[in-house]
DNA sequence: CGCAAGATTGAAGTACGTCAATTCCAGTGG
DNA sequence: CCACTGGAATTGACGTACTTCAATCTTGCG
């Protein structure tokens, strides 16, 4: 079942019949992998096929003159990597994968089909897009105006949401595939900063982590340690 | 013609036929004025119709517990405030003018009529909600990654031609209605630190302002200094 | 003229970055 | 089974780009 994860995420939003979960799982005929560190798309690009993530974690980045790899967005299971290519010129940026990665290729047209086909489908796309956004305003905001402790804490309790909501949670744990400089890179600080601020979120029991998998002991505080307020990821069903 | 600016940033994307624009200008009814610092839309509010700014400046804002207020985006003449609320529940996040405003409402239903009639502005419209997005995710590479000068410098850049694009730009200048406070929350820097870089703008000769008029002087050297590339503007037209 | 908002300046503190080791650990080959 | 390797995590010392606080100056405006 290819399309299991983007399934449970869209019916946050709304349920879906059981045609047209069978419509999003036809359109996802050719599935490949991706090592880690692999490129799934190019800044330039022009794909005619929209990419959904199966498993794995990947992540939207840029490249500075400086060398400088910011990440501006993780991908998770269940997310659509691309949908933008559709009707911008080219991609501005890339998306890289950073754990190994199986991805479906989801052709333009089936896009444009299932969208004429279904106006529920349709919305749950552009809902689950839109959410994309929520996050990237709400990114924007830590990564400016939160000290480095809440920015950690505020990406663990927004990753632990997601993963739940895809089914890859365990309770209050999740994989966290990452090295601590992609997450720096993502939080705008240095390798060694994240590194010092991981280990205060440890040393004040907030959260454990080995072996890439992160505990969250208490996750009421953690969100308030972090500031954190999970609206922004509209995780409660569709406007009634 | 209230939808003047929408139109013409539209444009940029696909040409619109003449029954287009009228049904784009019939749509936009209701018009309404918003002083400075008055808010256009509150975090929690689920309006029923969608708010296009046809004079004036306007942002999206949060207000943190410590009350800080980020600014996440700046919404120019021609910028559609809100579609999103049409499928999320509620607003994450407020939008205030920043100068005195002149605001046109559409309903939900109109927008849902325009877009049924018209693929081609269909297009369009998701095309402008793209950019916007684009837009976030450069911010947030500017935030996290860019020293003090150079996220001032892209910004001015950035402004400049969105403004050039609806048509409120005189060649190199353009009005930046917004006091340091505001551009220090924007760029999540403090007032003070914002007014030490604007400065050193303007002795390095690469702007000057005056009366809240920007003018840049060699686009082309500011925009080197500032490691600005506008390709995520996607100002070249509709993907052919 | 007088006021208040905004811009500017100075001085002092700090959260973060940089550089350079060192340690840890999973994987690999012998 | 163990030594070897390379990537990642951790640590220490030091530098700096920024913040904060508190004036002061400027300017539009009633």
């Amino acid at each position: 079942m290819r399309t299991r994860s983007l399934i449970r995420k869209l019916e946050c939003f709304s349920a879906l019949s059981q045609a047209e979960k069978q419509w999003l799982e036809d359109a996802t005929t050719d599935v490949r992998e991706f090592e880690r560190r692999q490129d799934i798309i190019n800044e330039g690009d022009r794909p005619d096929h929209v990419h959904l993530l199966i498993e794995g974690w990947a992540g939207r980045y840029k490249v500075l003159p400086n060398g400088d790899r910011p990440i501006m967005a993780f991908l998770i299971p269940g997310d659509l990597c691309d949908v933008q290519v559709t009707l911008l010129t080219a991609m501005d940026h890339s998306i890289g994968a950073l754990t190994r990665c199986k991805v479906a290729f989801i052709h333009r047209a089936a896009i444009g089909e299932i969208i004429g086909k279904s106006e529920r489908l349709s919305r749950a796309l552009w809902w689950a897009t839109l959410v994309d956004e929520a996050i990237l305003r709400e990114w924007l905001v830590t990564v400016g105006h939160r000290p480095a402790d809440q920015r950690l804490g505020h990406l663990i309790c927004e990753m632990l949401l997601r993963a739940k909501a895809v089914g890859l949670s365990d309770d209050n744990s999740f994989e966290l595939p990452l090295t601590q400089e992609e997450l720096g890179d993502t939080m705008g600080m240095s390798t060694v900063h994240m590194n010092r601020t991981m280990m205060e979120l440890r040393g004040q029991d907030l959260i454990t982590s080995k072996d890439k998998r992160v505990t969250v002991h208490d996750l009421g505080r953690l969100m308030e340690f972090s500031q954190f307020n999970p609206n922004y990821l509209h995780q409660q069903g569709e406007r009634s």
